[in-house]
DNA sequence: TAAGATTGAGGCTTCAATCTTA
DNA sequence: TAAGATTGAAGCCTCAATCTTA
């Protein structure tokens, strides 16, 4: 077994990463609100909604297409509800589970979102980055979704 | 003004970036809470607390070492004060501050949470990589913290 | 007044327990 | 019973407002 101990540059190395993916997380989330109301995990699941082929989606689906923890759907859709964005609708999907589906308000800011959105990406993640940079990340990336992902709860 | 849509290959590398980070968070947050029992953000709270060369720290020092924004340090101090990790001492630290310092089992939980920490470091985060993305993703978190850093509230 | 610190509200996330129904 | 979905509690994080005191 070896030993656990880090470098100084190790411990470093996590400090300022973890560092960076919050302020990009933060900022990515600062200017969506500014610019369309609206925060990144609501975009997450109107993009996901106004994709899908359907005008609705079995809770079970939108949470795969997610790759979310069931528990942080629900509570999520909780809150969007109230924000007129979404609607859970009774048997509506095939097997009479719980549908949910886009509202006209939700269905409303999508679009815009998802322009504004792009810029904001690009401002706060891929224009600090060159071509092999975000080579680096994707194959990091990829690997830590394959040792670590389809776990949830 | 370049078009700020982003290719498929774009967007999927923003998401699977936002997954892989929050993989890692996630991963890291239950190893040391299940090994040790104390979150992350304790664990920086701690360190930060037993590295520093006074027995206590005014708010202000702890805000600056760990690049927080000040009410997230007074709301995890808060919680920390009520779990028994930390105390809050009045006028203690120069300039008649509210100081902060470990208390007893806080000092006790630090040491070895640093040994078992650097396992899961390892684990989830350093293991992943070979030294060349270790440079490239180094450069990166730099450079998101020189652009996007030292903007706390 | 201004810097240092705290507070309250509200959204996000996880865990464990519970409810519902095929 | 088991899968699908929800709930409650608790911690985390940000924003804006407020309190305190040099």
């Amino acid at each position: 077994v070896p030993s656990p101990d880090l470098t100084q540059d190790e411990w470093a190395l996590w400090d300022v990463w973890m560092t960076a993916q919050r302020l990009v997380a933060r900022e990515a989330d600062r200017r969506l609100m500014r610019e369309v109301g609206i925060s990144k995990t609501e975009f997450s699941v109107l993009v996901t909604l106004r994709r899908a082929s359907a005008p609705e989606l079995r809770v079970g689906e939108l949470t795969e297409a997610l790759g979310w923890e069931k528990s942080r759907v629900s509570h999520q859709l909780t809150r969007m509800e109230q924000r007129g964005l979404v609607r859970r609708v009774e048997g509506g999907a095939p097997g009479r589970r719980t549908g949910v589906a886009l509202t006209d308000a939700g269905r409303e800011s999508v679009d815009d979102a998802v322009r504004r959105h792009a810029g904001t990406v690009r401002a706060v993640f891929l224009d600090l980055m060159d071509d092999d940079q975000q080579a680096v990340l994707r194959e990091w990336a990829e690997r830590v979704e394959t040792l670590l992902g389809d776990d949830e709860a």
